[in-house]
DNA sequence: CTTGGTTATAGTGTCGACATTATAACTTCA
DNA sequence: TGAAGTTATAATGTCGACACTATAACCAAG
């Protein structure tokens, strides 16, 4: 399960991250129904801890984005829209971009050698059709380079924060992401182009493959039926 | 004072979203200094507040980067570094050239028009030295850019998260900031070409822009005192 | 005098209870 | 019957107290 890496908490000692964690999992893996409104007192209850340590952990799902709250009115998990995961992929070609460039700067030898080894698992796994792990190929993929952006900033912004959107969204869109193919050779791409320190064009090519991912998710989008809850 | 405009809490009804309000200020402007352990009972008692809500506030101030916390340890005020201080500008420089690409293609006639008043008040100052008041107009002049992105995500990101610690920074190195007459010139360049809806071009000069801003930095940091606590 | 361990203290994490607000159900009147 | 007002209920906001952890002070042995 190469699910949740890249966390802030890889070993939560207080009850609040635990139930961070736990309902982190459940919303981005859906067990919780998106938009679906937060009962306090009944979560607290499920999960057999006071309402003050649910709170501190729907706080921290608030920063994660999964969440939303309204004083005196109460939280609710995130509802999925078109609109909104437009506006993500349009932020990850911005910031992946600039990470892709800063990763072609500052990468070093042993982090392309491991770049390279999650593309050679992307290529098998296409060989196999088993497009059900290559989302996680996927993502270690992104999530590498952006780690090679050693930018501590733009590492947290992106894996802490709006990488949980992007599982949200993967988790609901799953159904035939034949992209890999190209996806593969995009990523081949850019990788030649890290390795070759050419920062510029590092850039550009996630930029490109950003925005075909999108135009792609779009397809899909539009010729799937208006899921209501 | 258009100080802490564009928060999420115009008009703040529960204690620990005003107390959040207050902490916030007190950080930005300095009243709390960079680098400070937080007490929790000294703050509560401080504030005339409870714990809890101190420590909800608290929360708020994780999300907005301007405070850290470690387990069982606790609360302290973020600390300055030109190491975090580059990062940010190198994050700002990729979303905030894609705010203005997409401002050119999204924003109003109206908000246009707000644009380019802001770049007259910013002219009039200049002429009258008034360069304490410049950092507010140079703010304006950004967010109403990434206001006109219309994507919410961008808008609540930079806005809301990372534009807290911009200020913290500002505040902190207001010295002699008389890089303004050079920074109207970009603007100007900037409201041009989003006038023209030419979202390529806004993007490069904003890009352009915000390089020349944290080269203007860096020089400013070394010929400065190691400023120590 | 220094170092290791022990105790004391302050601080954070957690909880249950009360106050206040929003929502649902109900009653009453047109 | 429908709509407005009122009451009742449930949920969120707030608080003070207890439990556990980390740090500081202290003491003892080398």
């Amino acid at each position: 399960m190469a699910f949740l890496t890249a966390c802030k908490l890889q070993d939560p000692v207080t009850i609040a991250d635990k139930l961070f964690l736990d309902l982190r999992r459940a919303i981005l893996v859906g067990e919780i129904p998106a938009g679906k409104k937060i009962s306090e007192p009944e979560l607290a209850a499920a999960y057999g801890v006071s309402r003050g340590s649910l709170r501190e952990a729907i706080g921290k799902l608030e920063n994660c984005n999964l969440v939303t709250r309204k004083p005196n009115i109460g939280a609710r998990i995130i509802d999925f829209s078109t609109e909104q995961l437009l506006e993500i992929y349009q932020i990850r070609e911005a910031t992946e971009g600039m990470a892709a460039r800063l990763a072609a700067e500052h990468m070093t030898a042993e982090e392309l050698v491991h770049l390279r080894k999650i593309l050679e698992r992307h290529h098998a796994e296409i060989a196999q059709h088993q497009s059900y792990s290559q989302h996680d190929v996927d993502l270690d993929f992104h999530f590498s380079i952006i780690q090679g952006s050693k930018n501590k900033r733009l590492i947290r912004m992106l894996c802490q924060d709006l990488y949980d959107l992007v599982r949200f969204y993967r988790f609901r869109l799953k159904s035939g992401f034949s992209r890999s193919e190209q996806a593969f050779q995009e990523h081949n791409l850019i990788v030649s182009a890290i390795e070759r320190r050419d920062g510029e064009m590092a850039e550009t090519l996630m930029r490109h493959h950003i925005r075909a991912s999108r135009d792609y998710a779009c397809k899909l989008l539009e010729q799937m039926p208006t899921s209501d809850t």
